[in-house]
DNA sequence: AAAAGGTGCAACCGCCAGGAT
DNA sequence: CATCCTGGCGGTTGCACCTTT
């Protein structure tokens, strides 16, 4: 997000030595979050370190720059990660390694801070799961071949299940349509399509390599992340809970005879 | 019901680069 | 040119909440 202001020519201050002292630290109060949100939205954001001073608020500028890229920004998004986030994750991270914030560049609403904690909490517990280094080769081989490719999986699933969905709902329109049609014929539909296939025109398509070193879907591919957002049904909510449930246990990933996998 | 352990996330810390003085 | 200040970034921590025992 570019300034809303430009940044105004910079200017020394005298050290304020007694503004160390009451400095907060902690977590933020509404009060707090409503003084900077409406200073931000009048003045812009500028300098934070006078942003923190003009808005009234004993915050570093740091702090206050954290609490309104990670949190107050209007465009930032709250909540689970998406499968088709997930993917661009581990894509670009494959890529890039842990450049958190040029991977969130790619996730519009999503924050470094955001993508970061998902890695850690998420991805490297798998990894910890199977007991080896996040950043092993065994462990991004695993995420290439078979956890990327289950994502693509579902992802293409879920999004056919969506236009099933709307084509049974299409259907049965035009059998309300039909029963009409028996009082009033000249109003009888044109002839509905739904072939599962006719659903894949707009479809995302994504490609995992089999073994060929940098083989993985291109950014091309993935950067409709940044354009409208996917279908809804695709990716709800208790989609994605069956989703976690289901899909993203090792126990699953991995045949069970398979769990102490010798990496040799 | 309560204690212990685990998990997720918001916020802080320390380092660094770039620009101003 | 040296020093200082600020913002950006990745790593780390603290704590609330949830799950398990």
């Amino acid at each position: 997000m570019e300034f809303i202001n430009a940044t105004p020519p910079r200017k020394r201050s005298p050290p304020r030595e007694d503004d160390a002292a009451d400095l907060k630290k902690g977590p933020w109060t509404l009060e707090e979050d409503l003084l900077l949100a409406n200073y931000v939205s009048l003045h812009g954001e500028g300098r934070w370190d006078s942003v923190a001073r003009n808005a009234g608020l004993k915050r570093t500028g740091k702090s206050c720059r954290l609490r309104w890229l990670n949190y107050l920004r209007p465009d930032v998004r709250h909540g689970n990660i998406t499968p088709q986030e997930q993917l661009v994750i581990l894509e670009l991270h494959s890529r890039w390694g842990n450049r958190w914030s040029k991977i969130a560049q790619h996730l519009p609403g999503r924050t470094d801070n955001e993508i970061k904690n998902y890695w850690r909490t998420r991805v490297q517990k798998h990894a910890r799961q199977l007991r080896c280094d996040v950043n092993s080769k065994q462990f991004k081989d695993m995420v290439r071949h078979l956890w990327m490719p289950r994502l693509i999986e579902r992802i293409t699933f879920a999004a056919a299940a969506a236009a099933a969905t709307s084509a049974a709902a299409a259907t049965s329109a035009a059998a309300a349509a039909q029963t009409s049609m028996h009082q009033a014929p000249e109003l009888a539909p044109a002839k509905l399509s739904s072939s599962p296939e006719s659903s894949s025109s707009g479809e995302q398509q994504f490609s995992t390599d089999n073994g060929v070193e940098g083989g993985a879907a291109e950014l091309s591919d993935i950067c409709w992340l940044e354009g409208p957002e996917p279908s809804p049904g695709a990716c709800d909510d208790l989609w994605l809970q069956d989703f976690e449930e289901r899909w993203w246990s090792m126990e699953d990933l991995w045949p069970q005879q398979e769990l102490q996998w010798s990496w040799d």
